[in-house]
DNA sequence: CATGAATGAGTATTCATTCAT
DNA sequence: AATGAATGAATACTCATTCAT
């Protein structure tokens, strides 16, 4: 805002994330598949060797499609340390986070979703994005763990598949094509009373 | 060489079967980007024509393999007729069931998952595909039910979302690279805690 | 040769022939490094995909001009059995073989040109390459060694850079622009001169 | 950064020398046809556009390049009048300067070679170049023309078809790949054979 | 039924060149 | 002088599909 800076590397930075940005959009409209390297500079507004310029090949643009979604999984992760919360309040922030997830960044998770198909034959692919659904796994098994010490979730529960179960919940929720808020909220609601400690009288959470 | 037998029709299908199934080794080893009529005519040992007579076109191809794949399915949900049994052993059954899938069929869960994302935006896939998770989720919403009326599971149990739950619980399971069957039989654990009703004794169940 | 066969390899074969008779034209016109498979194709008067068809890549390309060419010159060295002739003799067949291609396949001079300038950094070219002119060096050596014996041609000829010397004269003459053919005798005559015994009266040597 | 030196001039001059040198040694390592303006912009250390600036279209720098070479021809050949030595010596040092050209800058004449094989096209390109050649002739003969003159060689000789045979000897040993030291000193005892007086008694000569 | 050959419409990538700074 | 960014025109190669036999 100040002076601004030669802008050189803003200038290039700038362009690469335009270029991130429309094909993420065009994965989430054509699919991987149907991913063309026109179409993306057609989006961006340049020619096709000036997208090549700044991105050198299709694999290139997969990684940086990829680093891109990373940025934003851990922007959403890192930008609230709530370790302050108590395990019942920082469950409701995933449930709050994913339905955000949900209903403004619709298009994150389908990328995620092709990346992680991708990711079943293409190592690169693979390397980059199952790290960041472990430690999403990791997260949740934390929190869930925390709750069995404390006593708010269940003395049975056991943290690592619980995480998954948690997570393959909300995951699979959003695969279905139909699924409205009230449903997410039954789903929400049902997962709640999965990890809770039966044995607790129900207090006015959330 | 002697007088071709009357099963010409059979001859016919039986090649249209072998088509599916080398498409649906190629999906699982290119995915759907991958999936070339050329590799799949290899494969059958056929020429490229000859492919194209037995299936017009690529869109008739996924449609041929989605096919395939609900027969795969509709097989193996129908052969058990399992209304005689309780809730928790039907509950057993499709945890079994699906470690059947993981272990000896891990390519017909691959071929799904490709189907479902392309069903994302192709229409014809999605109106195939979703109404084989729909029935699946209906399977286990119907278990789960019949299980809190006999008050095995929980009173308070959601059957649908809780169905939405354990089934994703499970294909999230599938998506893990390097889950071993100790993971699984984990996550099975923690499926019947979260849906058991607390204030029944456990049993010697498995 | 009789009735026709299905001709299917011939057709095949044929095209293969009129490609690579196409690509040695344009080598001569626009060099290698101008060689377009376009223009190929354009010149057989097929499309392009039918150009990789018959001949899947670039290279194999090369390979089959390469190949070609060995055709073209095994054609002219084995088509005529010349040990019944004198040296004397054997090399003005070689002077007049090779006044036969500057007149006449002047392309086929151009074409092995480049394909010695571009086997200095490819192998499969090299490889395929040196063999042809080490043979025709050899053969060269060959005549001039029987000469020596016979005493037609000088006592103290060294045959082999001897042979490299008649060639290197010839194919460097082939370079020059302007040569007529007269320079082309007169070249011939200096080559006798400079291989002759001088001890021996000249007969009426052409 | 203090007033910049006056040489100016030198400084653009020196760029495009450092150019040529570098085309020169790319069309060594990639022949003409795999030149590109990039990789001789990185040997240098300049920018594409650089480049451009110094030597504005590609022609002008295979014109640049084709000037190098006579540069170096020239120097090769002015730098030492010989016309105080006999024809035979003469012979000698254009063999041994020839030695001094196979052994340390063969470079200089693989680029000759591209060289003349795109002068078979390119008009500007054979304009400049066949002078080249022509005047190596053209001193070879005049070699050979005093020395018969001074009957150390053939009377019968005929100056300007032995100079095309000395030079092509030359020329096409040296595209002999595996070609030794010892092989050349046996072409030149050859070629000194072929062009020596057979009625004068040979002295100690090399 | 089967196949060899053919093809139109792409597809990523390359390259010499230009331009604003 | 120098450079980062941009671009039009190619370029080899691909792929689903068609067709004559």
């Amino acid at each position: 805002m100040a002076h601004t800076p030669p802008h050189k590397r803003e200038s290039s930075e700038d362009r690469r994330q335009a270029i991130a940005r429309a094909a993420c959009a065009l994965i989430v409209e054509k699919g991987m598949e149907g991913l063309r390297t026109r179409d993306i500079a057609d989006r961006v507004g340049i020619n096709v060797a000036t997208l090549h310029y700044h991105v050198p090949t299709k694999e290139a643009l997969v990684g940086l499609v990829t680093e891109s979604m990373r940025t934003e999984f851990r922007a959403q992760s890192q930008l609230r340390p709530r370790d302050h919360l108590t395990p019942r309040e920082r469950l409701e922030h995933e449930f709050f986070d994913f339905h955000e997830m949900l209903t403004r960044k619709l298009e994150v998770l389908a990328v995620m979703s092709e990346l992680l198909e991708r990711g079943r034959r293409d190592p690169t692919v693979r390397d980059a994005v199952q790290p960041m659904m472990a430690r999403w796994r990791e997260m949740m098994a934390d929190i869930l763990r925390a709750g069995r010490e404390d006593g708010s979730f269940r003395a049975d529960l056991d943290p690592e598949p619980a995480a998954q179960m948690v997570i393959g919940a909300l995951v699979g929720f959003g695969r279905v094509a139909d699924a409205s808020s009230t449903d997410y909220e039954r789903l929400c609601a049902e997962l709640r009373r999965a990890v809770a400690n039966p044995n607790v009288a129900k207090d006015t959470a959330q």
